[in-house]
DNA sequence: CTCCGTGCAAATACTTTGCAAAGCG
DNA sequence: CGCTTTGCAAAGTATTTGCACGGAG
């Protein structure tokens, strides 16, 4: 376990920073946060290293903000609301996702159906 | 009428092609499609066009599927289905939109809610 | 003459990739 | 040694922008 530590340490700390976070950070931003303490960390191994979570299932996107590609740590389908002003990227607890319509879904439309994603878009309460 | 007709001849076209499909289509494809009947169309006025329709409310984005941005002429609200695999979008209308939910969730965080997108990924019925 | 839409090409901006070096077993 | 991860920089790709031209009023 220490040894994995040694060999992903920067694996590691990517997945970490990106799961102890509400921001639903960018590639930049990730890179931005772990760069002072990871001086000689380089933006292409973030990126590539948040492609492998993605992948993996470990991380989601949830899409692109203005053209930057933001992830969630947050596995658990949620719904979020995104602010068009500053483009931040908040949860909405209260809301609950159909989950039940994604094998009906899929049954009615002939459709495999893995995710939903509902996402609400307006102004923030620091931008409105 | 006709006058208009002339001078807005390739910004009427590119709207029109976004209006009267149903692939919600990128600015690429409509770029594509008109190139034949507009022979010195160039790509940069599509895009340019697409963001114009897009400001005034004329159509909306889906945000981007694969790195690409996907418009829909279809402003009304309604329920897509993103295939992971070809990248197609089909509208799911058999599903509503709980576009009560937008005033309420606005108030409840403190938010102003424009917008609210509900959209499934997964293979589609080619794919699968 | 002035305004607006446009072609064209250069510029941006985010993201991906190739390759050599370094780390771990 | 062999395999994986990484830094670095170059390449890639979608999109935006600057500028000059041309048509419409």
């Amino acid at each position: 376990m220490e040894q994995r530590a040694k060999h992903f340490k920067k694996r590691d700390a990517i997945l970490n920073c990106v799961k102890c976070t509400k921001v639903h950070p960018s590639a930049d931003w990730v890179f931005a946060q772990l760069k002072p303490e990871i001086s000689n960390l380089s933006l292409g191994t973030v990126y590539r290293n948040l492609a492998l979570f993605k992948e993996q299932g470990l991380i989601v996107s949830l899409g692109t903000v203005k053209g930057i590609e933001r992830f969630d740590g947050n596995v658990d389908p949620h719904v979020h609301f995104i602010c068009n002003e500053c483009g931040c990227v908040l949860d909405l607890e209260s809301v609950g996702i159909p989950e039940s319509l994604k094998e009906s879904i899929g049954r009615e439309n002939g459709l495999v159906v893995n995710n939903c994603t509902l996402t609400f878009n307006g102004l923030c309460s620091q931008c409105k």
